[in-house]
DNA sequence: ATTAAACTAGGTATAAACACCTGATTTTCA
DNA sequence: TGAAAATCAGGTGTTTATACCTAGTTTAAT
């Protein structure tokens, strides 16, 4: 029997290990190399003479992540089938896997059997999806005729003053606060403050925010407790 | 030689079985129980006529957290010791365990070796700290010491509801939309985000919601760009 | 030189947040 | 059982944020 070869990118070590012994039950599973970063990873793909059959991919991982890795493995490795695996959920990292090149895409919050299911569809027929994220993926589907402006929005970018205007925000200062610090009327902040809004399409300052630390336009320290 | 049993709390599966397969090949161990939320964990524990001597909790779970399943546990059956394991490692966390009753801390990127090693120390001498961890609790302590006036505004954890409203605040709602969905009067919500500013020494909602991500009690999933 | 985008700023409104009160239940715990 | 904390909710008022407009000036790029 031919033995399926097996990556496994992870960036905690026992995460790692434990779903190494689960698969290592498996009689035609191989793992032939674990690695806890996208750096290493492609490290490793570019100098290894023996290449993988599946890697199972975290998407957060600390230098390179997993969708930045699988963009760079499918470009120039298109046979090394890659599995997403990880604990977001959430339907543009779904996409956007797939987009790059993924071949499925597994939530941690699956079955050992799952896992093991998935590597020998995707070994076999190249791919496969279960019903959780067929379903995601068919209402994207559905959703994405409609709406080109919504991704459209997204791909418009922060202007500097924005960025500006949205530091503030996140600091804490009012309107006209800002307004007094960075030498402009308040009706401008406001102004900024609006297209902030719509382009992050945000409700309130809140999802200001949340979308400030999420792009890391702003730093947050980890802990602040003294 | 008398077995140590373990029971497993962790909302992903797939990190439940492959630890489970990790500690069951040890002899003297013995996993008696896996659950995936705080909830259920607390009924087993209730109800149960075979009580673990160890508990590996994770922190993030759904419907009753890690701190609050080992703050209950840990007051009705002290004698259960309490092993925190989870990807969190920021100071405030690991002082919140210990505070209400973990015997150890244990950060998920660690070696099955050392969850092996803790889990035995612990079932002896009753706790255990890796030299990280005791770093940061040395830390803690060194800095507590002249600064009392903060750390005890820290002290002053959120309530249950005050947490309920700040969720609902980072998740961009209003003050009747959050009121609705409690099935409690604005005036309340105006009072709970009152009480949530002047515990979390913010100016608006802006600062609760940095202080939630700080925190950790608002999931934010990190971007991985497009 | 022309055009698009960014930056600026004003008008007019409403909705929401924030401040500072008070007080009544209920829960929790020593 | 008694005190403390949490939860609930109301009054009154000010400040900010948000919505929907318009529109002039500067800047950067083709």
């Amino acid at each position: 029997m031919k033995k399926i070869n097996i990556v496994i990118a992870d960036d905690e070590e026992l995460f790692r290990k434990g779903i190494r012994f689960l698969l290592e039950r498996e009689p035609n599973f191989n793992i032939i190399y674990e690695v806890e970063n996208g750096k290493k990873l492609i490290d490793y793909i570019s100098k290894t003479e023996e290449f993988p059959d599946i890697i199972l991919m975290d998407l957060k991982m600390p230098e390179i992540n997993g969708v930045e890795a699988t963009k760079v493995i499918h470009k120039t490795h298109p046979d090394i089938k890659i599995i997403a695996l990880t604990s977001f959920g959430s339907k543009s990292f779904i996409t956007n896997m797939i987009d790059v090149g993924a071949s499925s895409y597994l939530l941690k919050d699956t079955t050992p059997k799952m896992v093991i299911h998935t590597i020998n569809e995707v070994s076999e027929k190249g791919f496969y999806y279960d019903e959780k994220v067929l379903t995601i993926i068919h209402e994207n589907i559905i959703s994405s005729s409609g709406k080109r402006i919504k991704s459209d929005l997204d791909k418009k970018l922060l202007s500097k003053r924005e960025i500006d205007v949205l530091e503030l925000i996140c600091a804490q200062h009012t309107t006209t606060e800002i307004a007094e610090k960075l030498f402009i009327s308040p009706r401008t902040v406001e102004g900024h403050r609006n297209n902030l809004l719509l382009k992050t399409q945000s409700k309130n300052v809140a999802g200001l925010v949340i979308y400030g630390i999420q792009k890391k336009l702003i730093e947050i320290t980890p802990d602040f407790n003294l």
